[in-house]
DNA sequence: GTCTATATGAAGATAGAC
DNA sequence: GTCTATCTTCATATAGAC
């Protein structure tokens, strides 16, 4: 039974506190009083509550980062695309603290925003690389332009799906299924497929439901 | 040249700078600075910081109801269409405030949550009428599964469109365009259309380039 | 490494004069 | 209606003892 270092007890606790009630709302007494700790010990461990959201960001870029590495000349199955997609929302829906309030967090911790913003270039074109393997397969035809836009919308529902299932279904859950999350961003893809993909992609896209 | 009442002249400026910088970093000093007012007589006109929020929240729900009010059973036209969805985005972006920083702004304002829930649901709902409206018109063909879930991929892009693109593209413009949020819109309904309302489509999402 | 005690400063809000 | 002055609260952060 090894013990934990109150370090990474801090940014775990912190972390869950985050997310849970958003990160606007958590004070670092809060997140001492959870800890057992005292608040000048937390300061002990990190010189500011800004220093504590930058090294979980700097977990989730990582994170991410690996993830987004997708290789550009590959042979890119629906059974892989799908897993991927399943991983995206896992780590997404660790970090949504990040994304529930966005602008906010951006703003008060602004070297944050360009490396937050070359993420979102970076997943843009994981999609993008995924489409032009399927298009090379023959199991995808899209025009130029409608694969811009897809690409986009599927950025844009991978940030914010988690945010808004949440806020539409008043769920008082904790955690959050990334279930609903692939099945939306499957059927996003599935209409640019051909008939026998498309029939395989809904099959797939059942099991996350 | 009427003048315009103090009251007035704060919610108006309250909203450019929630607008601007987020509402949870505009203090009520920056307001009453801006407008060259005292704090005291900022809170002479409202009780509080709240106050101002919920009233502008009373605005932007009455225009959003108002829009919200599609005929069940009228047969609805691609042009009527995007032009709705104009009209929303333009609403969404003058009140962007609010989808900046939904989670903590609803978190703290804990009574607009379950109106801005039921304002979601309705906007899935307008956007389910538009679709049945077409299929009655034998415009559209899509399975009753897709239209679930592209319904809440309309309303999700109604949300977050324009939050989505400011950020993506890093532009210090004040002022959002809402014509990409209409493109992305109508590229999303556009695979379910028949060839030539497709290629009709086409043409009026050019429009909003 | 951890604690207690305390300083600093900002934001929300009120009182009372004009 | 508007102002100035002030109060309260609370979160961040520091100092110094153990």
């Amino acid at each position: 039974m090894k013990k934990i270092k109150t370090r990474d007890r801090i940014l775990n606790t912190s972390l869950s506190l985050f997310n849970c009630v958003g990160e606007p709302n958590v004070t670092t007494l809060l997140i001492s009083d959870e800890l057992d700790i005292s608040p000048g010990n937390l300061y002990y461990h990190f010189k500011s509550k800004g220093d504590i959201v930058e090294e979980l960001f700097d977990q989730f870029e990582a994170e991410m980062l690996d993830l987004l590495a997708v290789p550009e000349d590959a042979d890119i199955s629906l059974d892989q695309q799908s897993f991927f997609l399943h991983l995206m929302f896992e780590t997404v829906a660790r970090y949504r603290f990040l994304y529930q309030d966005l602008v906010n967090v951006l703003s008060r911790y602004d070297q944050l925003q360009t490396r937050f913003r070359r993420l979102l270039k970076k997943k843009t074109n994981a999609f993008l690389v995924i489409c032009q393997s399927f298009r090379r397969q023959n199991m995808m035809t899209i025009e130029e332009e409608e694969l811009q836009s897809l690409c986009e919308q599927l950025t844009l529902t991978a940030c914010y799906w988690n945010s808004f299932d949440s806020l539409s279904h008043l769920n008082d859950r904790e955690s959050v299924d990334p279930g609903r999350g692939v099945y939306q961003m499957l059927h996003l893809v599935m209409p640019y497929l051909a008939g026998q993909q498309q029939a395989e992609l809904r099959l797939i896209s059942q099991d996350y439901l």
